[in-house]
Formats: structure tokens, sequence, C-alpha cells
RNA sequence: UGGGCCGUCGCCAAGCGGUUAAGGCACCGGGUUUUGAUCCCGGCAUUCGGAAGUUCGAAUCUUCCCGGCCCAGCCA
């Protein structure tokens, strides 16, 4: 068997960058970033970036910088940018560089200071409301303020004052002096510096001004020589201040932004306003919360970084308004998963057997393949006995139409095993099942029954085998494909998303399986033992994905 | 209503003036199967948001129209 075999997939990404690297531009040489802001975990929609600037920078023998976008200390902490970096090496890249835009911030400063001598940038001594006003709409112009004409001396001298300290918070920015009447907000005047007297978690208290996104990233850009600075489409009428800045300064590099669709993923929210709204709100047990789009809780989920990295493969990059099902990443582990994950035996809502016509001690070992398509995976030897369990589900007292499995009077093939026939049900007082009985059919070990046909075959455990588990079912968070645009999450939040049932009982090797090892439990599907909470003594498993179901539908 | 974008099969997505309009997922058959899984075979857009136009020839070029997304943080 092979490993699905990512393929290609042409984009207008990787046309131009084609493009730029025949035509000899930069070089030749191609230079990324993935820069993401260190306050919050990185979810899915963080993986089509990582594994775009990653992946573009490896297909043309390039580089790409890990770079924290660090202006705004008011959000940012060393825990997040600690997790950010586990994600993205989990992921399976390694950057080439680690950055900060905060390693550049007294670079930063000179270069407003030149924008300030050229008579580009000023002071604004206005309010935050002032200027609000002062910006005009989207119809209407900006008009100036009275701060515009201020003279290059005065600037330089106030800019000199801001870094000194001597200001208080929201008394002072410095803005760019470029359009105030442009169609593009973005061009009408727009500020570059702040004053933040807050701790910041590299510069510490040096820095009391802090620049802004729109004059950072560029410049860090230039400096760190990135040829191609891939983001989102909302950045698109950024373009114009990006390249407004690089165009006064003179700078190591040229780089050139390229924006493409963010992610929407069907039945979960990817904004970080909803996730954190999710962890706080206690709609999920934390970031790494296995039904969390974020990447640490799809790790948990059981996704692997190739899964993720084939999901990025198959969606795609281009400009549209794209909405993914979610059925396209379960298919991706699910093919991975399919080829590389043993298989094993495991009753969730366990219900006893007795097979009546073995004598009490008897016992058989019988031996089961790993993996039914692949040899190399090796054999494994299970127990069986008078008494197993089976599942709850497999067994109907009033069948549905086309049900195979076990009823009353018929027979289903035990996986791996016997034909069994039920014979009696036995119940409690409140009519609740206890036992079935059932009696074996001796001649169908590896062999089909004479003389008739058995369909149906179901999964089970030896009752003196097993081994007590917890497994934890997961389904979408979501009742609706798009929840981040209701008004709030109690009416779409799915109460049955987690469903932990502690009654499991599973084959004893799987109890002493290392935390994060793969298994497809048959005729369930893909599990993984939990990262944290997983152990010899009480063995716990999360379901990653079902398999397909098509009876189900 | 100012500015910037986007519209190819149910969901993604190739395509860049001459192809029978790739491929994946989903779906619908049929076969294999001791997982209702996997695997295999077959089907699935005379048509590219709409209308004009240019051209021997248009999904690809032009114009207009329709629909959708983003922008008025001292956030990124």
């Amino acid at each position: 068997m092979s490993k699905p075999e990512p393929v290609e997939v042409s984009n207008f990404i990787r046309n131009l960058i084609e493009a730029d690297v025949n035509a000899g531009k930069h070089d030749g040489q191609v230079v990324t970033r993935f820069p993401p802001e260190p306050n919050g975990y990185l979810h899915i929609g963080h993986a089509k970036s990582i594994c775009l600037n990653f992946g573009m920078a490896s297909r043309f023998n390039g580089r790409c910088n890990l770079r924290f976008d660090d202006t705004n200390p008011v959000r940012e902490s060393e825990e997040y940018a600690l997790a950010i970096k586990e994600d993205v090496s989990w992921l399976g890249f390694e950057w080439d560089e680690l950055r900060h835009a905060s390693d550049y911030f007294e670079q930063l400063y000179d270069y407003a200071c030149e924008l300030i001598r050229q008579g580009k940038a000023y002071v604004d001594s206005s309010s935050a409301e002032e200027l609000r006003a002062l910006r005009g709409t989207l119809t209407e112009p900006g008009t100036p303020g009275p701060y515009r004409e201020r003279s290059v001396e005065e600037n330089l001298d106030l800019f000199q004052r801001m870094r000194a300290g001597e200001f208080a918070d929201g008394t002072h920015v410095l803005r760019a002096k470029i359009d105030l009447s442009s169609g593009n907000m973005n061009l009408r005047d727009p500020t570059l510096y702040r004053i933040r007297k807050v701790t910041h978690i590299r510069t510490g208290d040096a820095w009391p001004i802090y620049p802004m996104y729109d004059y950072t990233h560029c410049l860090s850009d230039a400096i760190e020589g990135i040829t191609h600075s891939l983001c989102t489409l909302e950045f698109e009428d950024h373009r114009p201040l990006y390249n407004w800045v690089l165009e006064q300064l003179t700078t190591p590099g040229q780089p050139e932004q390229t924006e493409f669709a963010r992610l929407s993923l069907e039945y979960t929210v990817l904004s970080k306003r909803r996730l954190i709204q999710l962890v706080e709100e206690n709609h999920v047990h934390s970031w790494d919360d296995p039904r969390m789009p974020t990447i640490t809780g799809f790790r948990r989920r059981g996704y692997t970084p190739e899964s993720i990295r084939d999901f990025c493969e198959r969606i795609g990059v281009t400009k549209n308004d794209a909405w993914i099902e979610m059925v396209i990443l379960e298919n991706s582990i699910r093919d991975q998963l399919n080829v590389e994950a043993p298989r094993r035996m495991a009753v969730l809502e366990p219900v006893k057997v007795v097979i009546t016509d073995l004598d009490d001690d008897y016992t058989e070992t019988l031996s089961f393949a790993n993996h039914p398509q692949d040899e190399s995976a090796g054999r494994r030897d299970i127990g069986f006995s008078k008494e197993i369990w089976i599942d709850r589900d497999d067994f109907a007292e009033n069948p549905p139409p086309k049900y195979q499995r076990l009823v009353l009077g018929g027979e289903v093939r035990l996986r791996g095993c016997y034909v069994i026939k039920c014979n009696d049900i036995i119940k409690d007082a409140d009519g609740n099942i206890v036992e079935l009985h059932c009696t074996h059919d001796a001649q169908t070990l590896g062999k089909k029954p004479e003389g008739r046909k058995v369909k149906g075959v179901i999964h089970w455990v030896c009752a003196r085998q097993g081994v007590n588990a917890e497994v934890r079912m997961y389904e979408p968070l979501f009742t609706v494909p798009d929840p981040g645009s209701a008004e709030s999450f109690s009416s779409v939040i799915n109460p049955d998303s987690e469903k932990v049932m502690t009654r499991c009982v599973v084959e004893p090797s799987l109890a002493t399986a290392a935390p994060e090892t793969h298994f497809q439990f048959e005729r369930l599907g893909y599990f993984v033992t939990d990262r944290r909470d997983h152990n010899k003594e009480l063995p716990v498993f999360n379901r990653t994905v079902t398999l397909r179901d098509t009876w189900a539908k």
C-alpha cells in the first residue's frame, strides 16, 4: 500500500512566484515568512498560511522565517509565542530564522525620523475621537486637523520626546502625511506610532511607543529580505500603504505583497475573538480541547501533521470566498489512517454475550491481522472464551429494515471468529437487556457457514481479557455551517459535541499504547490515545473521526 | 453612495484566444470483501453569474448589468 501522495496543485501564487523566479526577479531568490502575532493559539486557518509560506519557500529552494508580529504589547504573551513555535514545528516545518518585529524597533524608529525629516510624517496631538471625526467616512473625504502642518523641527522634537516617555498614553501619535481625501481609508494619514506605556514581552520597558502593523510589517519584510509577502485578502487595500512606506525610504529589499483568501471551514469558527470566547465561556475545556479548530486541538483529537498538510493541499489557494466542507478535512485523516493505523477491537457500550454451547473454562487463542490489506503490519493474538462483549448497537430486538447485525433467532459473524446465533434475551426487572445467550457454529472459524449466507460481521472483546477504558466521542461544536455569524453561541452550540463513555472494553494491548498512538477500532472509526490523560490504569481514547458510513445515510 | 476585490458542477479547484471544460470531495450505480470500511469499475458542467460586443474561433479580450466579500482601531 502506498501513502497518499499529495499532488502538486497549481495556484495563482505558485504561478506568480515561478514567473518571478524565471524572470530572475530578486536574483531568483524566494524568501517568505509566517508572521503570527503572539496573542492566541494557531488554528487551522493559520495552517493554510503556514503550508503556503513554508511550502513555497521549499518548492523554490528558498527560505521561510518565523516572525512574531509583536507590536502591540497589551495583547501579547510569551505563553502564546511558545505554543506557536511548538505548533509550527509539530506541523513539520523548520523556519530559517526566528525573528521578531521588535528586533527592528530601533531601525523602525530611525526610519520614522527619516519620514519626519522628509515632511512625510507628523505628530498629531488630537484625541482618538477627534482623529476619527477628522478622518471622514467611506464616502466623504477627511479634513486636515490643526497639527498637520507642524514644522519638521517640532515634529522631530515631539517624536523624540514621545520616545523619551515624556507624554501620557493617547496624547500624541505619529501619522504619515499621505492623502486625506483618498478613497482608500488606509491612506488618510494613517497612524504610524502610538504611545503605550506597557511592558513588552521582549523589550520590557525600553519603549513607551510602539509602531503600528502597517508601518512595521513592510519594513520588517524589507529588512529580512522577504521577496514574497503573502497575506490574507483583508490586507488588500493596505498594499498601497505597504508600498508607500517602502517607496519613501531606502531599504535593503523590495518585498511584494500578494493576498489570498483566508480559510472558512463549515461548522466551526476561525476568528481569534470567537476562539477566545469558546475558551472563556467554557464551551470547551481548553485551547487544546479536541473539539477546537486550533492546531493543538486537532493534534489532541488525533489529526496528524501529514493530514493537515494534505488538507491544505486539497483546498487550494485562490482569492475566492470559499467555504470548505468539514468532510474534506475528515477525509484527509481517514486516508492516512486507513493506510497506517493498526486495527483493534473495542466495545463502547458493552452487552454480554454468553456462548452457551461452550464449557465455562473454554479458551481459544485466535490470530488477527493488524491490517487487512498490509501483511507487514503483523498479527496479534486475541483470546476467545464463553463470555464476550459486543456493542449495544449490534443487537436489535426490533431491527430496522436491512439491519444485518444480531437479532433474536438470527446469525452474525464475530469478526475473526465464529458465526453465532442468538437464542435468548435475558432482561432485568426493568426490562433492560442483561445478557444474550447464543450458540456458535464450530465449523465457521475461517470458513463460510454451509448452506446459508451470513452477511453481518460485528466486533467483540473477550470478557476475560477485555480492559476497561474511557472513550471520548466528538461531534461538531456547532449545529450550523456558519456559527460565526450568529449573534450568540448559545443558539448554535451543539450540546452533544462531547460524549464521554466510561464503560468501554478494549483489547488488552490498547492499554499499554503510548499517548498519541493512532488505531482503527474496527467498524467504529479512528481513535487516538489521549495526549494528556491516557495511562495504563485508565486508558483514554479520543475519536478522531468515524469510518465512512454509507448505511447510516 | 467612495475605494479595493471575487463569481467555472452540491463543496473546493485547474484553465491565461483553438482542449471532448483537468482533478479532488460529495452523490448515484455495479464488482470484490469475515470492518455496512478499504479497494476496483462506471456515471456525474454542449457549459464557465447574466447580456451585448470584438474575433474565423471566447470560460479566457471589451462594455454594461447582477450577486457576494473587505475597508471609517492610537488591532493585526
